[in-house]
DNA sequence: CCTAATTAGGACCATTTAGTCTTGATTATA
DNA sequence: TATAATCAAGACTAAATGGTCCTAATTAGG
């Protein structure tokens, strides 16, 4: 696995919120219900997006999750790196601490700049872009087809 | 993280193996001591290795583990596959099942050539070719520098 | 002010992964 | 044949991850 469950869960959160482009909250309960997670787990994931200021919440009737800046301002990264931190775009492959170019494993010289890709894949994956596309049916974020 | 601790093990195992080029076979103690890994935990990942053909072992006085194939006919991809599967080649970046170009999640189009890289590169990697600079001293196994 | 809806947070349980330990089977060698 | 070295295998413990549940705090609206 590349990404952590609360990770893939979290991703996929936010891209609901983006295409759903609501002018106010939206539940915990309805993201859940729609994506088909745990209500209690994402309740408690969401908050580390909270925390890291990429979702904003309020409590109470009518309260509930909303993207702290508009969808085209926020990466798919910004997301990763709040739940699962930068390991994955910082560690060696093979585990070695310290590896790096003056005393690199192995697989380093191929790893580092793969590892750069993939963090620019979701850096360059903007919560905007994608969500139009989830609208338009082109993508699918839970089992369901549609 | 990419790989399992176990598969990071098992990596650096084979690749310790193929650079000690030894005729006979080697212990699962000397490996787990010039690595610094737990040796029964170890002990018990290699036999993932055996069982898919790999390695070979051989108990009593003298025995130990070997390459079942000579270090340029095997490759750090196989290693991979024997201990953490095929599901980091062929998943879903967000863990949507049946997620494929027919019903595909948005990072779909990015992640299926990429994870086509990150398997060439453990494809392309023989354990011969590593292991020559392994012991030329520009690659290190473990902790310490050489 | 009361009620219901909602997030926040912590305690808790379940599953997977990481790691240890012991016993048994095998085998070279004295 | 006795002994010691080694892998094989399973039971066990520890830690991380995934997931549930309950209580408190907050807030809109009657």
């Amino acid at each position: 696995m590349l990404l952590s469950q609360r990770c893939e869960y979290a991703v996929r959160a936010a891209l609901y919120l983006a295409a759903a482009d609501r002018t106010g909250y939206v539940a915990v309960r309805e993201i859940s219900e729609a994506l088909g997670i745990p209500r209690s787990f994402l309740a408690k994931t969401v908050q580390d997006l909270t925390a890291a200021g990429v979702f904003t919440s309020m409590r109470g009737p009518s309260g509930g999750l909303a993207l702290a800046r508009p969808a085209h301002r926020t990466t798919i990264e910004e997301v990763v790196l709040a739940v699962d931190g930068s390991a994955l775009f910082t560690e060696c492959v093979l585990g070695l601490p310290g590896c790096d170019d003056l005393r690199p494993c192995p697989l380093h010289a191929q790893w580092r700049p793969m590892r750069a890709r993939v963090r620019a894949m979701f850096a360059g994956a903007t919560l905007g872009d994608t969500a139009v596309q989830v609208r338009d049916g082109k993508f699918r974020l839970a089992l369901e087809a549609g």
